[in-house]
RNA sequence: GUCCCCGUAGCUCAGCUGGAUAGAGCAACGGACUUCUAAUCCGUAGGCCGGGGGUUCGAAUCCCUCCGGGGACGCCA
């Protein structure tokens, strides 16, 4: 239920029907109405809504913009309109809509009926996957990894409230290269561990944890590990590692509040021979050719700068192919949108990608890639490099012991995923007290509090169907109403543009409203109509910061 | 060299599908607690939206170009 779209849609519907009115009449000609806008003026004195639509209509009319206002002012009848008050033509044209209170009026019910569900939105049939963090599981999980998880467990959610059935996947990288070298880089630090004189291999995982985890192996099974030859022994200690690994990372993950519905294995694309597969499918369609001994895709052909290697010289799949095959399963599991959350460092991927996935039959535009600028980490004032083969990063486990789950995801997330980041972590525990994400908690603990307060007083919630809620007159009531009434609507703008930041920066907002009406005004007071008007807007107030907070993962705590 | 992202208040960043007078937090300055949590509020100050050109009735937003910062360009992933 979106009482703001409503409304858009019935001012929309009004003008149109005013215009056609209009050219009937012959007082507007025009060929087809263009495609205009009902928006919130940033400016309360230009009214509740406003439209562009005669500055539009301008030139295919051939009229000046205030008198085609005008026009369809005249035929617009609103004297029995539910919502319009009042109409007024402004600036270069615009037609400003004022709207009687009462739709305001209509909030405090809808959310109470709604409760944790207001902010939802009605059901586009669309389902839409959403793969992010998609970590090697290889190492642990760093700052781009917590960005990304950030990023992508808060939008899996707006796009679920805006209507659509989401599904959050994890691609695990448990095939491939980088799997060889973490078997080499395991089985050197096992026969290091063991008394022998190896080195360490040059581009070979070098972490301590790798360390730790082979001490973890041989406590458990070295009996199992001096029988195997040494092939099968690699094999076995990679697959014990990896297993370990991707089971840190989803409980490290959980501790983020993220959870998936799918872990999805790159090696059973192998297993099932669907690489080899959708290269068949591919060179079908003669999208693929063979040149120094490796097999290449055309990718040129879809706007790439150059073509790409799927199997190299030795036949071994490229990761790229891999990633093909990986998203011909996708589509093939029938999503009409499948999203990936990539740092920016993949951006040359896309094209190929894109590319790809038209080349196998599918519409370029339903995968979608949001690509999000790295994390730079500062350690007071200076750059910590990060790198998971030489060892040397902050895991995502330590930021949270640092700096706490609720302003770390608060902190990812409030930041456009164009943006880079840096971050600071001496800065962020100085900023504890300063976070903003406290602002928000604090402001939820306080409306708590009240009805802790009132508790004590033997003062409960009243029912809202029994409540005035019309007494609800001052201008930062009223504020907090129409706020409260636009979540809805933001959650499917942030759905459009990709931008979770927007449901942080509307949390900020609304926060604020409350803060001002809070030491303006009092809730517990003699006025009994007046008190149970004001804990029925409490609560909404309260409702509706704990639902934007579960979209980003931030916890809505009851006292501070 | 090619491609991607960024450049908005002292600092960190918002700014929707182009819309009317440019926004928040922090920092600065001045105020507000006998009353539901002062982790709060109210006020003041702070801007050539990197520069230039273009499209448009209208540009921080779209296009071109230049400057500055970051990143990617492998038979790695």
């Amino acid at each position: 239920m979106n009482l703001v779209e409503e409304i858009k849609e019935h001012i929309k519907r009004s003008i149109i029907e005013a215009l056609k009115g209009c050219k009937t009449a012959g007082k507007i000609s025009y060929e087809e109405i263009p495609d205009f806008v009902i928006e919130v003026p940033r400016e309360k004195e230009h009214g509740d809504f406003a439209s562009n639509i005669a500055m539009l209509l301008a030139k295919p009319a051939k009229m000046a913009p205030r008198l085609i206002a005008n026009e369809i002012l005249a035929s617009l009848d609103i004297t029995a309109d539910p919502y319009i008050d009042k109409l007024e033509i402004a600036g270069a044209g615009f037609i400003n809509v004022y709207l009687h209170n009462n739709w305001l009026y209509k909030i405090p019910n809808l959310v109470m009926e709604l409760g944790e569900d207001y902010g939802n939105n009605k059901n586009t049939g669309q389902k839409i996957q959403v793969e992010f963090v998609s970590a090697n599981p290889t190492g642990n999980l760093h700052m781009g990894n917590a960005r990304g998880g950030a990023i992508g467990d808060s939008l899996a959610n707006i796009l679920k409230l805006a209507g659509n059935e989401v599904e959050r996947e994890f691609y695990i990288n448990d095939a491939g290269n980088q799997i060889e070298i973490f078997a080499l880089s395991l089985e050197a630090r096992y026969l290091q561990l063991t008394g022998q004189d190896v080195v360490f291999p040059d581009n070979g995982y070098a972490g301590q944890d790798v360390v730790d985890t082979v001490k973890e192996l041989i406590k458990e099974h070295n009996d199992i590990l001096l029988e195997l030859p040494a092939a099968e022994r690699r094999q076995y200690m990679v697959e014990y590692a990896v297993k370990k690994k991707v089971s840190y990372i989803k409980k490290t993950l959980e501790g983020f509040g993220i959870y998936y519905d799918v872990w999805f294995s790159e090696k059973t694309l192998h297993e099932k021979n669907q690489i080899a597969e959708t290269i068949h499918l591919l060179t079908e369609q003669d999208y693929t050719y063979e040149s120094d001994d490796a097999i290449w895709f055309k990718s040129t052909l879809f706007g790439d700068e150059k073509d790409e290697v799927l199997l190299r010289s030795n036949r071994f799949p490229t990761y790229f192919a891999a990633d093909i095959a990986y998203h011909q399963d996708k589509f093939e599991r029938g999503f009409d949108k499948v999203i990936n959350i990539w740092g920016a460092d993949h951006h040359g991927h896309v094209a190929r990608m894109k590319g790809a996935v038209k080349a196998l039959g599918h519409n370029p535009d339903s995968l979608d890639i949001l690509l999000m600028q790295l994390v730079r980490l500062y350690r007071g004032g200076n750059i910590v490099k990060m790198s998971k083969r030489t060892g040397t990063l902050v895991t995502l486990d330590e930021l949270i012991e640092e700096v706490g789950k609720d302003a770390a995801r608060f902190f990812f997330v409030m930041r456009s995923p164009d943006s880079h980041l840096d971050f600071d972590l001496e800065l962020a525990k100085q900023e504890n007290q300063d976070n903003t994400v406290y602002y928000v908690q604090y402001a939820h603990a306080r409306i708590c509090s009240i009805f802790r307060q009132a508790e004590t007083a033997n003062i409960s919630l009243p029912n809202v169907s029994g409540v005035k809620v019309d007494l609800l007159k001052e201008a930062e009531e009223l504020a907090i109403l129409r706020k409260i009434a636009d979540f809805p609507e933001e959650i499917l703008i942030a759905a459009r543009n990709m931008a979770p930041q927007r449901i942080a920066h509307y949390l900020l907002d609304l926060a604020g409203l409350f803060h001002s009406f809070y030491n303006s005004h009092r809730v517990l007071s003699d006025d009994i109509e007046l008190q149970n008007a004001r804990l029925v807007l409490m609560d909404i107030t309260r409702i509706t910061l704990k639902n934007a907070l579960t979209v980003i993962g931030v916890s809505a705590p009851e006292q501070m």
